[in-house]
DNA sequence: TTTACTGTTTAGGCAAGACTAACTTATTAA
DNA sequence: TTAATAAGTTAGTCTTGCCTAAACAGTAAA
């Protein structure tokens, strides 16, 4: 049985398997706060489900099943941040916490009802791909705008959508997908950056940039 | 902590009393099909939360609180139903499984927008009423359609929600709420009865009857 | 009034999913 | 090459929420 717990589960090991490093134990404890010999005990039982290849002390790997189911949720999660914001109107950077709610108890036909309401977005709010019905998605090859170089246009790709205080703060400096930026300086001892954003000077600490990719150019389609 | 198991187990208490008959181990248990040992194990511990109170082979009542927080629930779930029937256009007869999904998850101030959205309903789509922000909730005072006098005219104002087959049942009968009916003539040997519904004549199972509620008068407001 | 039946509770068990404490493996520095 | 440290695992416990089997209470019929 694939409960709410595996699916966060899977969710988690897909999101460090993408970020490049390896998988391990407690990477997985410190991203779900849950102690690492909870961790341990779980991922064996993922194991026995065939989500997963684990052997102990050894970097853990999503089977072509876990990596399907992975997918799936994350379309689920997706499309509800895009329905929460689209059609109903909540904030931005509300919606993340609501959708890790709903995507474990929405029905499969629902979710596609609401992606027919969206116009089958390619894009969520936060500028993440959606993983298409078959579980296709668009690699990411966007740069974070830590490591950007200096004075070159570039188009907020995406941002990542963890953190609400951290939405909030980008939002208030004009940084949100679709956005036009360019660094102006960069400050490394201060741990600083001087940027243009939304037509204005602003001043962010590295640590936020790192958390927003850059494309050179402007994304097509509906979702700018 | 009150957890989803928790909810239902309100819900079914606050419903089984609605019903006006006592609230026992065995109605619940077949309510919820969960077996009466599972039921009595679960109401002790829900009487140690102050839910409820409770003595052994006694009839169960809610607390005041219990109280609240099934209106709580009730509110929550007549509310999802009537914004995936207006807002998200799912079928009626589909609404009452999924909302009793998402009740357990959905943010109180993202129902509240729900409610927003749909211009602050008096009933759900099945004739329900929904219970209001404070809790009060408009007694229900209209007759079931299988003791409804005969040759009288009358509304449709609230149709049981729990069985999805049945009703498609009435729909295809042309029994929704705020339609108008009119009984025929009761056959009781055969147990079905004959009633106008819709402009036409259609012969339905008491059985059925038994489900849908009826009123003198059809209902003001925006949920007809 | 004893018997039979229905409804309810107690006792014991199990799976999921978390925890702490203690032990083991792997890696790095001396 | 050994010792120290960090990472991971094992063992045992707890709560939730269900289950079955068996005992017990209340009621209706013989």
């Amino acid at each position: 049985m694939i409960t709410a717990s595996v699916e966060n589960y899977l969710k988690a090991v897909y999101y460090l398997h993408e970020e490049g490093g390896e998988v391990s134990t407690s990477k997985l404890s410190e991203l779900l706060h849950i102690r690492p010999a909870s961790v341990t005990g779980m991922i064996k039982r993922m194991a026995g489900m065939n989500l997963l290849v684990y052997e102990p002390y050894r970097t853990i790997k999503l089977t072509a099943k876990g990596r399907r189911e992975a997918l799936k949720i994350l379309r689920r999660h997706r499309l509800i941040e895009s329905f929460l914001v689209e059609i109903m109107g909540l904030p931005w950077n509300r919606v993340h916490q609501e959708a890790e709610k709903w995507e474990h108890v929405v029905s499969d036909d629902v979710v596609e009802r609401m992606a027919q309401l969206l116009g089958n977005p390619s894009h969520d709010p936060h500028g993440a791909p959606i993983p298409n019905k078959h579980g296709a998605i668009k690699p990411n090859k966007n740069i974070s705008l830590a490591r950007y170089p200096v004075s070159v246009d570039g188009f907020v790709a995406e941002v990542d959508d963890k953190n609400a205080e951290l939405l909030h703060y980008l939002e208030q400096n004009g940084i949100r997908p679709g956005a036009k930026v360019k660094i102006t300086s960069i400050e490394t001892a201060g741990g600083v950056m001087t940027i243009t954003a939304g037509g204005r000077k602003r001043i962010i600490s590295e640590k936020a940039a790192q958390k927003v990719y850059i494309s050179p150019s402007p994304r097509a389609g509906k979702q700018p």
